[in-house]
DNA sequence: CTACTTTATTTCGCATGCGAAATAGCAGGA
DNA sequence: TCCTGCTATTTCGCATGCGAAATAAAGTAG
């Protein structure tokens, strides 16, 4: 009971804590979700980022249309596949993965202090576990 | 790094298995939490909701009037102080509580699944520092 | 009693994110 | 070829939720 609501709480809190320091980029904890994902696998298809932040589909089209608005990433259409859309980062993109991955690092110090390794590693294979109800 | 990111799919997926499930009521997870709070607190103020809740005051004022567009609680002003605001259950409102009682019950099964005692202690010990960040 | 500050709540504009339906291209068999 | 089903993505309408600013009512000096 009290599991569920910790949990939904602790998404706000972190969730505000990014934004408020996305600073100038207006990109977002869901956006560096995005830009991480492709700064490690360029040229990845909408769908594997939909895969890889377990969001829905409609979603991610979503973000991914403000991150292209932004200026971070550039959509090219799939030479093998037309219905398919290739990303990658340009270099605003990249630049804006280098802050973020400042920001999540500072987050993750917060988050980790206090517990240990192993106990960290309880929460996470209980959030992975959360993640695929 | 892995934390983050872990945290804010555990919630999305949360949602969506509880969205899901809300039925025709139309409550998702977040009126659901104001229904509890106000199911074991009568005529508690916006701001107490707030607070539980660990949201923003702006974010509960909407909740709020949505729940009471839907029906399920009664805003009364405070006697005492004329900026404070009531909230009382209606009939439908206490119905929604013994739904979403279930709902949440059976997620929280789902939850606990293949963790010990000690365990889901840490995480909620985890779950609740990350809240407060 | 007036002026300043604080507190409770709402309104506004925006970002995130969902499901359902639409669009469009692919692939495999009759 | 043409039909049928499947897949990738987008669009739409809506709920959630934030920060900043507005509103209104207390509280507090003086």
């Amino acid at each position: 009971m009290r599991l569920v609501f910790a949990l939904l709480s602790a998404e706000r809190s972190i969730r505000r804590w990014i934004d408020a320091r996305a600073g100038d980029s207006g990109i977002g904890a869901a956006g560096a979700g995005v830009l991480f994902h492709l700064a490690a696998h360029d040229d990845a298809l909408v769908g594997d980022v939909t895969a890889a932040l377990g969001a829905s589909a409609s979603g991610v089209s979503g973000l991914i249309s403000r991150l292209e608005k932004g200026g971070f990433v550039v959509k090219s259409p799939d030479p093998a596949d037309a219905r398919a859309v290739r990303l990658r980062l340009t270099p605003l993109g990249h630049e804006a993965v280098a802050t973020a991955r400042v920001v999540v690092r500072d987050l993750n110090a917060h988050l980790t202090d206090g517990f240990t390794e192993e106990e960290l590693r309880t929460v996470e294979r209980w959030l992975v576990h959360a993640g695929t109800i």
